[in-house]
DNA sequence: GGATGGCACTCTGACCACCCGAGTGCTAAT
DNA sequence: ATTAGCACTCGGGTGGTCAGAGTGCCATCC
C-alpha cells in the first residue's frame, strides 16, 4: 500500500469535495482523477486516511469528507500555488494605486480581496505601535487643553486631547513642538523611550512637569492597542456559501461583529516561510468560527510588518487561490504604502 | 360592516403574525382576540381587507398575512406608543454617558440599538456639512505641504492634506490660523461664505492665491458627501430572523455592504410629527430591502440636526417596540453631544 | 343590512411505505 | 498489494393517504 498514492487519494478528495460539496466516493474518485487503479483499492487507502482521521464519512454509506487534519495536511503538503494571471496582476494594483488616502486605500484593499476570493476579507489598519512617525501636532483648543495630532509613515492620523496647566507660554509649546518631531520623526514607538527622555530633560526644571505629562500621553496613545481596527468587507459571500454551515451563519457573523475576536485571532497567527498563516476550523479557539478557516498575510509599510490582512470562509474552501490572493494583495498594499 | 372592527381586525393580524409568524386566519384570530363576533364575519372582513390589498393570503386556504400596505396602515394609524421602562431609560442613559469620545459614543450607541431592537442598527456620522465647527488647524508637513485638521462640536475630527505654494512664510500661516478660527469658531458651513470672504480680502493681494486655495479646500472638505460614514451592528440578528426572508439574507448583506445606498436611504427618509421615520418593504428603492423596513431618527448636536440613526429588520417586526427603541437612543445620543 | 351558522371545497404538511442508487467493508482469488 | 465480487446499509426521492386549517358562499336570523 503505497503511502504516495494515499496522499494522492487526500489529495483529490479534498480537490473534489471543495469543488462539488458532495461527499466523494471511490467510485467517481477512480473516473474523475487518473488514478489506475480500481474502486476496491482506493477503498483500502481510503479506510487508512480514515484511521489517520484525515477524512470521515458524514454518515455510514455516504462518500469521504475531509477533516480539518485533512485540510491542514492538504495546506502543508499537497497545495501547489495557484498564481494570479499578469492580467489579474495588473488590475489590482491599477486599482489600489487610484486611493487617495490611508482609508481609501484600506478600503479598496479589502473590496478587493473579498471580490478575488469570493469571501469574507478583512484589513487591519496599521499598527500605531509598529509605524514609523512622520509629524506630530500640537494644537491648542483652549488654555488649559491641548489637543496631539499624530501622523504616520503609513498616512494613519491619530489625535488625543489632553489637559495641561493652565498658562503655558506659546514659545514653551513651539520649542516643544519643534524638539519632539525632531526626535521622533522616522522612529517607531520602541526607538522612542531615551529620545523622549532627552527632550525632557532639554526644557528647565520648571516646565518639565508639563513636557513629562504631553510626553506621557504620547506614549500611551502609540502603546494602546485598543485603537486597532478593523474594516471587512464580503459577509454577504458567507451567505452564498451558507450551505457549508452545519446550521445557520449566525455564529460565525457575530464573531465577525466582535472586532476583537478578530484582533486576537489576526495577531496569533503564525506566518509560515512564505509569509501566509492558515488556521483551519477547530485551530480556531472561538467556537463561533470552528466551521470556518482563516488565511492571513501581514503587509509592511516603511519596510516593517504593521498589520495584517485575511480572508475568512468555510474549511471547504479553496486554499491555493486563497492564499495567492490573500498574498497578492498583501504585496501589493505594502508597494502602495512604501511609496 | 363596521369600518372600526375592520381596522380592529388588521391590527389583530399585524399582532398575531409578528408574534408567530405564522399566517392567521379567522379562527384562531376571535380566539386570541376578543372580539365578540363569530369567525365568520371576520371572514367577511378579511375579504374586503384583501380587496383593500391590506392582507394577503400565501396560498389558498391559508391564513392571512399583513401586506406592505398594510403594514404601512398599521404604522400610521394603529400602533400605539410602546413606551421604555424607567430602568431601560436609565440604562441607556448611563451606557452611553461612559463614553470617552465621539468614536465611542458612535459605537455604543450602535450596539446598544442592535441590542434593545433585535435588529441591524445604523448609525451615520454627524455631518461635517451640519455641524457646528469648534477648531481648525494648520499643521505643516514639508515646505510645499499642509495638513489641514478640523474639528467640530460634536467631536468628530477630520484631517485633509493640501499642497501649497513653496516657502509661505511661517508668520502667514499663524496669522491665517487665526482669522479662520476667529471667523468659523461655532458656524456651520450655510453660515461660513461670507466670513471666510472677508478672511481672503484681509490679506494681502499677493498671499490671496495661497489664502484662497486653503480656504477652497476647507470649503471642499466641508461639503463633501462622500465622507459620510456609517456603522452597523447587529448584522447577526439577520441569520435569526433568516426565516422571515423568502430565499436568503445574501441580497440584504449585499445592500448592507454598500454604504452609499444605507446613506441615500437615511437622507430621503421624511420624518413624522414625532421625529420618526419609517419605510417599509418595497418602498425602500433599492432590490435588497424590499423585504425589510427601516426605522430611523435624527439625533442633533448643537440644537441642530446633524445625522441619523436607524434600525432595519424583517418587514414582520415589532414597530412599536422598535420605534420607541430609536426615538430614545436618538433623544439621548443627542443628549450626550449637546453635554 | 349586517351578523351568523352551515357546508362544500381546497390546499398544505405530516406520515408512511417503498425502492433505487451510491457507497461501504469483507473475503477470496490473482 | 491489488482486485473482483458480494452482501449490507443508509439517505433521499416518489407516491399515496389523511387530517387539519382555512376559505367562500349561501341561506337564515335579528
Amino acid at each position: 500500500m503505497s503511502e504516495d498514492r494515499r496522499l494522492e487519494v487526500l489529495r483529490a478528495i479534498v480537490d473534489d469535495y471543495v469543488r462539488t460539496r458532495e461527499p466523494v466516493g471511490s467510485r467517481t474518485l477512480v473516473e474523475r482523477h487518473r488514478l489506475n487503479v480500481s474502486p476496491a483499492t482506493i477503498r483500502n487507502d481510503m479506510a487508512a486516511l480514515e484511521d489517520a482521521g484525515l477524512i470521515a464519512q458524514p454518515h455510514t454509506s455516504a462518500g469521504r469528507v475531509p477533516t480539518d487534519k485533512g485540510y491542514r495536511l492538504f495546506v502543508d503538503r499537497l497545495s501547489q500555488v495557484k498564481p494570479l494571471s499578469p492580467a489579474e496582476q495588473r488590475a489590482i494594483h491599477a486599482f489600489l494605486e487610484d486611493a487617495v488616502d490611508l482609508d481609501d486605500v484600506v478600503d479598496r484593499s479589502v473590496r478587493l480581496l473579498a471580490q478575488l476570493t469570493h469571501q469574507v476579507a478583512v484589513v487591519q489598519y496599521p499598527s500605531l505601535r509598529r509605524s514609523a512617525l512622520r509629524h506630530l501636532e500640537l494644537v491648542p483648543m483652549a488654555t488649559d487643553r491641548l489637543l496631539m495630532v499624530i501622523i504616520t509613515e503609513a498616512g494613519r492620523v491619530e489625535q488625543r486631547a489632553l489637559d495641561v496647566p493652565e498658562g503655558v507660554p506659546e514659545h514653551t509649546l513651539g520649542e516643544l513642538r519643534a524638539r519632539l518631531n525632531a526626535s521622533v520623526a522616522g522612529r517607531r514607538l520602541a526607538d522612542l523611550t531615551e529620545p523622549l527622555d532627552q527632550v525632557v530633560q532639554a526644557f528647565p526644571v520648571a516646565e518639565q512637569e508639563f513636557v513629562r505629562r504631553v510626553v506621557r500621553v504620547l506614549e500611551e496613545t502609540l502603546a494602546e492597542t485598543t485603537e486597532e481596527r478593523i474594516v471587512m468587507a464580503g459577509t454577504a459571500n458567507l451567505a452564498r456559501s451558507g450551505l457549508d454551515f452545519a446550521h445557520t451563519i449566525r455564529p460565525v457573523l457575530e464573531a465577525l461583529e466582535e472586532q476583537v475576536v478578530l484582533l486576537n485571532l489576526l495577531s496569533e497567527m503564525a506566518e509560515d516561510a512564505a509569509g501566509v498563516a492558515v488556521r483551519i476550523g477547530h485551530e480556531n479557539e472561538h467556537a463561533g468560527l470552528a466551521e470556518t478557516s482563516i488565511v492571513a498575510a501581514s503587509y509592511a509599510s516603511g519596510g516593517q510588518p504593521v498589520a495584517r490582512i485575511g480572508s475568512l470562509g468555510p474549511t471547504r474552501m479553496d486554499y491555493a487561490g486563497t492564499i495567492s490572493s490573500v498574498r497578492a494583495v498583501a504585496r501589493y498594499l505594502s508597494r502602495i504604502l512604501a511609496g
